[in-house]
DNA sequence: ATTATTTTTTATGTATACAAAAAAGCAATG
DNA sequence: CATTGCTTTTTTGTATACATAAAAAATAAT
């Protein structure tokens, strides 16, 4: 029976997980523990020993008699975000360049090719989800762990900002993806020649690709109205 | 009752804390639910939150059915640590400049001042303790969320090879400390002053100077005496 | 009608009891 | 004398029940 009990902890852990990256649980959300121990079918005793290592991990945060809940994305963290994201991607693929063993790549190609695959014809979730994990092997490839708690913190906020930032009707955005995809690809092939140098370089400007999206949506042009044109109604 | 209750698991939580970075309790060892739970007067649900939360940030590792260990260092670990130490060090140093706010730098002072009477009169143990704490500060000053899970898994090892590598009776190690403190000085005078170029710099010399002391432990000297003068015994 | 105060309800935290798995001890066998 | 298979003991994991704190609702007072 713990088998199969560890298995519904594992699968709580996941759920979560997703639920948070994907942003169905929203950045501030409130975690109802009864309502979790229902649904998953746990006590809230294994159940509260998950969230804790949630909170661990930067997914969730803890108020002493107020429970779980989702952590939240401010500005500021978006500043915090930007500024360390660089470096510590930058490493990360330098160090995976290097150490990457080769069940490691098989992987990572596998993972690619399920991207690909739902650039065609799966959901943003999807999406989201599958980049996610492309940059998590990258991450055990690098063989560190002193970077993967922040490299992995960051990819918690990557996904979601990718989320927050994506219109699925909007051609720039698709294009984006296809570019990325074949960043994606040549990483892969770094990673493959052990070529480092290229590695760190690719991890810049697949970095710069993400910001340069998140940019043009927080900062659009404006709207091409003269001044003064507006329709404003003066009947009531 | 519940106020008394959490502080003694915060306590808990510090004490295992302490005994981890100053090597009470040995890499590898094994944490005793039984025994703890006794001795902390707690019973095993909460403390074994306080267990999944020191796993969380690194000072612990979780085995299915096996309870808890404190996290190993080996030589692998020891390489990774070099690797990532510089840059996260040098980052945080710099952020730490740009961004200290004052109430900050009046208690990194005086967690300065303590080690300055640690050097003096108080033991090992408190010396590791104090570096530690004055290392975390700048952490909590550089204020960035996404840097700062591997600048304190860095912190944790940092304090453990510090006791690792340390001769109680060596004239080296005593004058690398005063070094390290003077170092300390300096950096508090650049973060005050936000000079960050010059805080990178300085996190740089202070940490080949933690390198410098560790390769001298690791490969000292030889001992010179000469081939085929050794006393063996042909009497047995 | 609005604010204070109290009761009620809900949710969070802890202790205990029990179930399951790993470890240790012990005998039997080759 | 090491190895295997069994039993006992210890340890780990989960569920339930209860205690405590926060939130919500209801009542009283101004």
């Amino acid at each position: 029976m713990s088998e199969a009990a560890n298995q519904k902890k594992i699968e709580l852990y996941e759920v979560l997980k997703e639920a948070i990256l994907t942003l169905e649980l929203r950045p501030g959300a409130d975690i109802d523990e009864a309502q979790l121990s229902d649904s998953s079918g746990m006590s809230r005793t294994p159940l509260r020993e998950v969230l804790r290592q949630l909170a661990g991990e930067g997914y969730l945060t803890l108020r002493r008699n107020r429970g779980a809940r989702v952590s939240e994305m401010t500005h500021t963290n978006m500043r915090e975000f930007f500024l360390a994201a660089p470096m510590i991607y930058g490493a990360i693929m330098q160090l995976a360049a290097q150490n990457a063993l080769p069940d490691q790549i098989v992987a990572l190609k596998a993972v690619q090719s399920e991207f690909r695959k739902a650039l065609r014809s799966g959901t943003a979730k999807d999406r989201a989800l599958l980049n996610n994990s492309f940059h998590q092997i990258t991450g055990q490839m690098a063989h560190n762990a002193y970077l993967l708690p922040s490299f992995n913190r960051l990819l918690i906020d990557h996904a979601r900002i990718g989320m927050t930032f994506y219109r699925p009707n909007c051609q720039d955005m698709a294009d984006n993806l296809e570019t990325a995809a074949d960043q994606h690809d040549a990483i892969i092939q770094c990673i493959e020649e052990g070529d480092e140098v290229t590695a760190a370089q690719l991890a810049t400007d697949h970095w710069n690709l993400s910001r340069g999206q998140i940019e043009n949506f927080v900062m659009p042009q404006g709207l091409d109205i003269p001044f003064g044109q507006f329709g404003f109604s003066t009947s009531a």
